[in-house]
RNA sequence: GGGCCUGUAGUUCAGUUGGUUAGAACUCUCCGCUCAUAACGGAGCUGUCGCAGGUUCGAGUCCUGCCGGGCCUACCA
């Protein structure tokens, strides 16, 4: 991959109606790890993320509360921010669709469909859900608690809507969908999930009902303000906002769209993988390069629901186990795109394993021994040794590997592969074992050292942009110069000589609170 | 009803186009080391690879049926 070719990945947008949970950070972490990645190789990187603001939960949502729609997007959008700063996310726009230019961006992707003859107007009825933003057929529908009325089935209530509202000429589309999606094999991730979407579109598509007359917090329909937008169409469109449609000549939207990768919770696949192609296609623009749609975290084996109780935050996790921990397990410990289950068990598993006693451990043990039997001083060292090589060479193969696990979204696969490389290192220790060297080899000793702490230098580099703070810290303690932590900076070895601080350990060991 | 995915050691999972004694990590046991965050290294233990048939010289790996788990989607009421 080229230097300095442009990269742009972004989150979903997230419904101010929630506050922000272990789901909302799975999701932007992931998309944080690999932006992180892609800077430190040298790519030109756009990560988006945000929140949606419009829609008729909201207008409720805020009218129960007693305040004015706006104040209460306000104060719970803060809600992500906030959430991004503790996760240390490095998101370059955070976009909220209530902002002007958003509004200006749907309405001038409104008026491009339908100077394309793509929108219609035409009477529609149905059972509709205001919690799912959608409609269900007759058919579809259970019995309510209260007599007479009736659930979705997905257990929300619905309700009996007769308006006039624009369509969306999505049946349109079909064949062209189905021919993007077998021709471009990567759009849809994991596999699974084109399976489930390609079944989907090969069925009936329907034409998709895409403004509303019952509630006015949307995006006015350009030209009939009776009408707001539908939701969706509404919050897609923020992928293009943020680079500065409907400025085609736009520096960012010439040098970002499409957009290289929409992480999505598997719940929106069907949006972003039918809806908006075909949105897009229907207007004349380029459709973005890959959609994953990810798996969801269970708890202690439960689902996690409001009315079970076990609502975890992001803010709980982060405080109890630390942010770069947390980050590490939500990557590491299930397969990406798989659902998984988030226990504290496991999560002290790897916070002690693989963080406190294998990497940790390595760096606090080469480092310190340095500190104590040379001077703090980094060795210079003499000829290596086939094993030396060999130890380095596992440390340089780790770049094209995690290129190739990051490009695919597989980070477990990757970070199993640094932790290989750990293993390895600390296999170097215990074979060449320096401390039996101290006595009758120093040159060779430091020898030793010089490669140890050189793969730990290169591993605190490669773990960046999973463990930001803890790999700093790592650098720090190498000495390495800020402008010296790019995967560029790889290929120059420390020099000898160095005078280190005194080593601390960057990742602790969760000890159980005794109990009382 | 149709479709997709899935069922492998106590646990979480790998197992490439079917090919010699089925692997890893964590846990556990023993041994080694003593630089280090009671950390590191080595060895070992545990499996009728969901069940039953079939194809094959040979199947965890293909086919059929059944059982269990998950998901998408349709329809009748």
């Amino acid at each position: 991959m080229a230097a300095g070719e442009p990269f742009y990945v972004t989150t979903p947008i997230y419904y101010v109606n929630d506050s922000p949970h272990i789901g909302h950070a799975y999701t932007t972490v992931a998309v944080d790890a690999l932006a992180r990645f892609m800077r430190l190789d040298g790519r030109k990187v756009m990560f988006l993320t945000g929140t949606d603001e419009h829609g008729q939960k909201i207008d409720r949502s805020a009218r129960n509360a007693g305040i004015d729609p706006q104040v209460f997007c306000d104060r719970v959008s803060q809600n992500f921010r906030d959430m991004n700063v503790l996760m240390n996310v490095s998101n370059d726009q955070f976009i909220r669709t209530t902002e002007p230019r958003h509004i200006k961006a749907s309405q001038a992707l409104w008026l491009e469909l339908e100077k394309r003859g793509e929108i219609y107007l035409d009477k529609f009825a149905g059972w509709y859900s205001v919690r799912d933003e959608a409609f269900y057929e007759e058919s579809e529908l259970i019995p309510g608690k209260t007599p007479g009325t009736k659930l979705a089935p997905t257990g929300a209530e619905v309700e009996w809507v007769e308006e006039e509202n624009y369509f969306f000429r999505l049946s349109k589309w079909r064949e062209p969908l189905l021919e993007y999606y077998k021709s471009h094999p990567d759009f849809i991730a994991p596999r699974a999930r084109l399976n489930e979407i390609e079944s989907f579109v090969k069925g009936e598509l329907r034409d998709l009902s895409i403004s509303r007359t019952s509630f006015k917090w949307g995006v006015p329909v350009p030209g009939n303000e009776k009408h707001v937008m539908y939701v969706w169409l509404d919050a897609l469109t923020n992928y293009l906002t943020a680079v500065g449609y409907p400025d085609t000549d736009a520096a960012d939207y010439k040098t970002f769209w499409p957009a290289d990768l929409h992480m999505v919770g598997k719940d929106i696949i069907r949006f972003h993988c039918v809806y908006w192609p075909a949105f897009l296609m229907a207007a004349g623009l380029p459709v973005p390069k890959r959609i994953f749609g990810h798996g969801w975290w269970t708890v202690e084996g439960q689902k996690m629901s409001k009315s079970l109780g076990n609502f975890v935050t992001a803010n709980d996790l982060a405080a109890k186990y630390g942010v770069d921990s947390l980050r590490y397990f939500m990557l590491r410990e299930l397969p990406f795109g798989s659902d998984g289950d988030f226990s504290h068990r496991a999560m002290v598993g790897r916070i002690n394993s693989d963080l406190a006693n294998d990497f940790g451990n390595l760096a606090q043990r080469v480092l310190s021994f340095i500190h104590k039997n040379c001077d703090a001083t980094l060795p210079v060292p003499a000829a290596f040794t086939p094993a030396d090589e060999t130890m380095l060479k596992a440390a340089h193969d780790l770049l094209p590997k995690l290129r190739t696990e990051f490009s695919e979204q597989t980070f477990h696969r990757g970070l199993e592969a640094v932790w290989a490389v750990i293993g390895d290192a600390n296999r170097y220790v215990d074979e060449q074992a320096p401390w039996s060297l101290r006595k009758t080899d120093p040159a060779r000793m430091g020898t030793v050292l010089y490669v140890l702490t050189e793969v730990i230098r290169q591993l605190a580099i490669l773990t960046q942009p999973v463990v930001p703070t803890a790999a700093a810290k790592l650098l720090d303690q190498l000495c390495v110069p800020e402008d010296q932590r790019d995967f560029l900076a790889l290929a120059t070895p420390l020099k000898g000589g160095t005078v280190l601080p005194k080593p601390e350990g960057v990742f602790p060991r969760f000890v159980e609170e005794p109990k009382p």
